[in-house]
RNA sequence: CGGGGCGUAGCGCAGCCUGGUAGCGCGCACCGUUCGGGACGGUGAGGUCGGAGGUUCAAAUCCUCUCGCCCCGACCA
């Protein structure tokens, strides 16, 4: 590229803020942590919204909609989630302003202050469980399975684009059910939405598993998560599926009369993906030329380059493709045709390429001559020129085995970067040089916490279907059930 | 909150040490030639040098204070 933009391999992170820089995607706005999501970079995030909706529907959930302020009476209800919580909460202690009399601008009025704190939702729990306490009074209101789309306020130290914002939209699912199997059971059906959602749409291999105690959402019983590798060796928890036993339930005194007359407390879930799943999306796939989109969410599917000179010229090209614009459209494929003679084809194609739009196709004046189109795949940069007649299913066909192929690049990509170790020195050594790694652990705090301080990696996960097989814990050489996978994680 | 770094044109930077007419690249505007992988030439517009105070005949440059941002750590979807 003329003007290339950092490398991959050696920067990775000011690669990565660059990509999103030059695809146009977000951008860090004046307020503290905060980012401004750019129409492109929101109309991928729109995509994947209409895909994750469409899932939770499908497996029975309804959208809701739930106050963004949480008193902090309720927040405190849980107790171990209001301590989770309690270190990064925006908090709302007053409802006016008023003029400055020292000076220009304005104070906030001291006689406005507000009886009660209200805090900015960190997420919905309390709300939510506070509003179930009226919707639930029989086992015929269970389950109840509701989500909400919705932003949620956590105030980080220290923030990046997609991967951490003080701000985030995210989802996030509430779910009630009368017996403890059930609630397993969706907690683990939603993992297996997000595990499905990753894989098949956004094209990123993850690994389903269990968080160890220490790790766990506060407040849960369990968590599950998904975790996927990035480009740089580095883990990042893409999406997780709590199982909250009955804590909400008692703490928000939240009973029901099962069938057999008699009163019990339900049984709660949570799960969310944020706007993180971005932030996942480019470091998975991205190139040094930019952003790589799987054609599932990409908004613009196809994008078509006419190159011309004059006027005359780009009305014969445009009749020469519409019928293939057409045919593209009705196949449902998302095509832009790019007819603006402000840039050079040159600078387009380098556009559209940093963009991530997987297939360009390229018409001049000579395929006008030959009956021909150009067509360029942006997963593997290269281009062929094919016959026009028949080019639009070829399209369509091109653009499932682009989806195929970069889900198996980077398929490949975390298999050639998932170790299997079993001692101390070959562990240190390799979770230096990143990626998953493989190993056994003694299922104590104590030991995570240690290999945590000296190594910086942490348990990503305790996979689910995998192999039990003992061993010995790599750190203590105690007896240990099965591997767990270890990272450096975002 | 600890440790580093940076504020000069829309963006990226030089100038500061050693005070003396505020510069370069990109972008922008106009004209011409170009147009199948980020074009080239010409002309031009654009600045209270983050802010306040001080030293000086003279401050982007030296001194004091202040504000803001970025990076590394603790925190984390």
């Amino acid at each position: 590229m003329a003007k290339g933009i950092t490398k991959r391999s050696e920067n990775y992170s000011e690669w990565y803020n660059e990509i999103i820089k030059r695809a146009d995607l977000a951008e860090n706005s004046a307020v503290r942590g905060c980012m401004v999501i750019k129409p492109y970079g929101f109309a991928i995030w729109e995509k994947m919204q209409r895909a994750l909706d469409d899932m939770f529907k499908a497996t029975g959930h309804q959208n809701a909609y739930f106050p963004l302020f949480v008193p902090k009476s309720f927040l405190e209800k849980e107790e171990e989630h209001a301590e989770g919580f309690a270190k990064e909460c925006a908090v709302v202690t007053h409802y006016r302003l008023k003029s400055d009399p020292d000076g220009k601008g304005l104070m906030v009025d001291p006689d406005a202050k507000l009886e009660e704190e209200l805090i900015v939702r960190p997420t919905s729990e309390a709300v939510i469980w506070n509003t179930f306490k009226g919707w639930i009074q029989s086992w015929r209101d269970l389950p109840l399975l509701i989500n909400q789309w919705a932003n949620v306020v956590r105030w980080e130290m220290r923030t990046r684009l997609f991967l951490r914002t003080s701000e985030f939209l995210w989802q996030e699912g509430h779910t009630a059910h009368a017996t403890e199997q059930e609630a397993i059971e969706e907690t683990e059906q939603m993992l297996g939405v997000y595990a499905e959602f990753a894989e098949s749409w956004m094209a990123m291999p993850v690994i389903q598993g269990l968080k160890t105690a220490s790790e766990r959402f506060a407040g849960a019983v369990e968590t599950y998560c998904i975790e996927a590798l990035m480009q740089d060796g580095k883990a990042l928890q893409a999406g997780t599926s709590h199982f909250l036993g009955q804590n909400f339930a008692k703490s928000f005194d939240v009973k029901f009369v099962n069938k057999e007359n008699e009163l019990d407390y339900p049984w709660a879930t949570s799960w969310g993906v944020s706007t993180r799943l971005m932030g996942a999306l480019i470091m998975a796939h991205s190139d040094d030329n930019g952003l790589v989109l799987p054609p599932k969410l990409a908004p613009i599917q196809v994008v078509v380059v006419p190159i011309f000179r004059e006027e005359a010229d780009l009305a014969k090209i445009m009749e020469h493709i519409a019928p293939i614009v057409e045919e593209l459209k009705t196949l449902g494929i998302s095509v832009k045709v790019d007819d603006d003679d402000k840039y050079k084809p040159g600078f387009k194609f380098a556009e559209y390429e940093l963009k991530g739009v997987p297939v360009r196709l390229g018409v001049g004046m000579r395929d006008l001559e030959n009956g021909t189109i150009e067509v360029a795949r942006r997963d593997e940069l290269t281009k062929e020129t094919l016959p026009l007649e028949g080019v639009a299913k070829h399209i369509s066909s091109l653009l499932d085995e682009i989806q195929e192929n970069i889900y198996n690049k980077a398929m490949n990509f975390r298999e050639e970067n998932t170790f299997t170790v079993d001692n101390w020195e070959d562990f240190k050594a390799q979770i230096e040089m990143g990626g998953f790694v493989m190993a056994y652990w003694d299922g104590t705090a104590e030991t995570e916490e240690k290999i945590k301080q000296e190594t910086k990696a942490t348990i990503r996960c305790i996979p689910l279907n995998s192999i039990e097989m003992a061993g010995e814990c790599v750190y203590s050489g105690k007896e240990s059930a099965k591997r767990v996978v270890f990272a450096k994680a975002y």
